[in-house]
DNA sequence: CTGTTAGCGCGTTCAC
DNA sequence: GTGAACGCGCTAACAG
């Protein structure tokens, strides 16, 4: 493989010459910017990221802190990423936290090694406040998607807007007996707050329309317990006619307990949920959309700016959720 | 932070009895590496990768190529290969392919550059003949998960024994009239070729216990289509009594589509799907797993390994598939 | 605008 | 078993 002598010498220049032209850093004339082009065409020059990385400080890579991949919104979120990262000529190191504690220790300890990454995206709300203050003494720049630390950069979805958002579409619909079914309290307490906000803005619209809100049911985030708690909810004489289920997965377990108990959607019972999972426009689930793709690329975009010139941005913004009707939710 | 000088001197060594105690490689007299251990940890001296990196080649990193990582089996193969990385000290580097040609192009193309990666795992069935033929032009080691290349270890999940375990699963409980509806042919021709093979096992089957195999029904493999091709399907008159599909994502479209037209699962209709996929408990789905986390862990391990001692191995071994009988079938 | 020189931080000969 | 010197491949600082 040929180096970048091979290349100054086939374009009559020196070393630093052809790393200007090649760089595009540094003036470098224009005639002879070709020739060391051509040169290193001709050669099939690729520089070596290890040596252009001990000279620079700069890997080249970003990394990505991530709970459990495996789920809808994170792998999602991740091909954006991933997409982003590439047309910036970056590679993308994933960092699975997994879902037990021995995982997230070994990776973070595992960041404290130097110069891994030029950048870390941490994603979604799964931090602690011991592994933010952990990842603030690293020394390389965070930013984070979901729920935002103090002196980073954070994009978090308005939570508590899709709350408003699904509960004020029930009511328009003339629903009252309106139940709000949601995530469990067993994850990371950050993850929580996601889910506490959007239970709030589903108080909040009831509130704002003269009702009571119900408790919210609480279980684990899976359709699978969903399913098993949907069953005895909807079997109760009482049964809600309108469900607002915290993300989609939820709502998919109580849309297939309606099924096995004969109850037909959206006649006996309107559903929303929330993400537009890959499988909501299947289960024709009306649903509050979040576009973790786009985010991903936001987010490595902002990233990449900031690397060029950081600007010290410690915002924390807030994501506009997107209310999608579909053929779960009908008149009262 | 520390670099190795410092160490060297806080243990009263040179740099290069440093760099022997703390790589293990060459022999240090037990006393000094003690002191230097001592030192290292003092300081909390970590060696830069860069610096690493350039002088022994090595890189440290895994890289993923991978079809749209947004789908189960991806990201749960990905959940196991980060662990089994971690655990070995491992970066992963993931290069996602996308569903288009473009992104695909460009990762071919950065692959050229040299030694981001130590080594290569090509996941599932999605490479084309000329990427085999560049990838192994790259000169670093790649291994296949899925249809195997020559020259390249792979592992391949039994494709045509699924066909046949499923299958078999239905003529046991007495079934006659059996449909197998499988994915596309719009994606890789070698991602055709594990779809072929499910085909092949059902057919096998049917002719063993003397019966026609019906025609499979293609469709995208999404359970969006899948629903809309099952309605059409049950509404038949002579609508099968059994259907065997070629993923889990697709036996969910059938599933739904079965109780959208009142169907009795397991009453009137008996589906068998393939994964074993997070929701198929959810759907009370009988399915033939496979376990793609530990699919990675296990490609990991052997990879580490080779890297240590290249064994020249380039066999191609199939993963036994395993039945998993659940509610969503029962006797004919 | 260009060439020379000096590192970046390690691993690794080759002497002793 | 240990140290001095060199090299990995590139970029940055300084002259010219």
């Amino acid at each position: 493989m040929a180096v970048i002598d091979d290349v100054a010498r086939l374009a009559g220049v020196s070393k630093a010459t052809a790393s200007r032209a090649l760089s595009g850093r540094g003036s470098v004339a224009d005639a002879t910017r070709q020739r060391v082009l051509q040169a290193a065409a001709a050669l099939d020059f690729r520089a070596s990221p290890a040596a252009v990385s001990l000279a620079t400080g700069r890997t080249g890579a970003l990394g990505v802190l991530a709970p459990a991949i495996d789920t809808w919104y994170v792998s999602t979120l991740l091909r954006g990423i991933a997409e982003a990262a590439l047309s910036h000529d970056l590679d993308v190191v994933l960092y699975d936290l997994g879902r037990g504690a021995e995982m997230r220790e070994r990776v973070f300890e595992r960041f404290r090694q130097r110069h891994h990454i030029d950048a870390l995206i941490s994603t979604t709300f799964a931090l602690t406040h011991r592994e933010v203050s952990r990842l603030a003494s690293i020394g390389i720049p965070a930013v984070a998607l979901g729920d935002g630390a103090a002196g980073v950069r954070s994009w978090c979805l308005d939570d508590e807007r899709v709350g408003t958002l699904a509960t004020e579409h029930l009511l328009s619909l003339g629903h009252r007996r309106i139940v709000h079914v949601g995530g469990s309290t067993v994850l990371d307490e950050s993850l929580f707050a996601a889910e506490r906000l959007r239970e709030r803005g589903y108080q909040r619209a009831m509130r704002a329309a003269g009702l009571q809100p119900a408790p919210t049911l609480l279980h684990d985030p899976t359709a699978e317990a969903s399913y098993a708690h949907a069953l005895s909810m909807l079997r109760s004489p009482d049964r809600p006619r309108a469900v607002f289920a915290a993300t989609d997965e939820i709502a998919m377990g109580v849309l297939l307990a309606a099924r096995s108990l004969g109850l037909r959607v959206p006649l006996d019972l309107s559903v929303v949920g929330v993400d537009d999972h890959a499988y909501a426009a299947a289960f024709d689930l009306t649903t509050v959309r979040q576009d973790p793709r786009e985010h991903g690329e936001r987010i490595v975009d902002w990233l990449v700016a900031d690397l060029a010139a950081p600007s010290g941005d410690t915002s924390h913004e807030l994501i506009e959720p997107e209310l999608v009707v579909r053929g779960s939710t009908a008149p009262a």
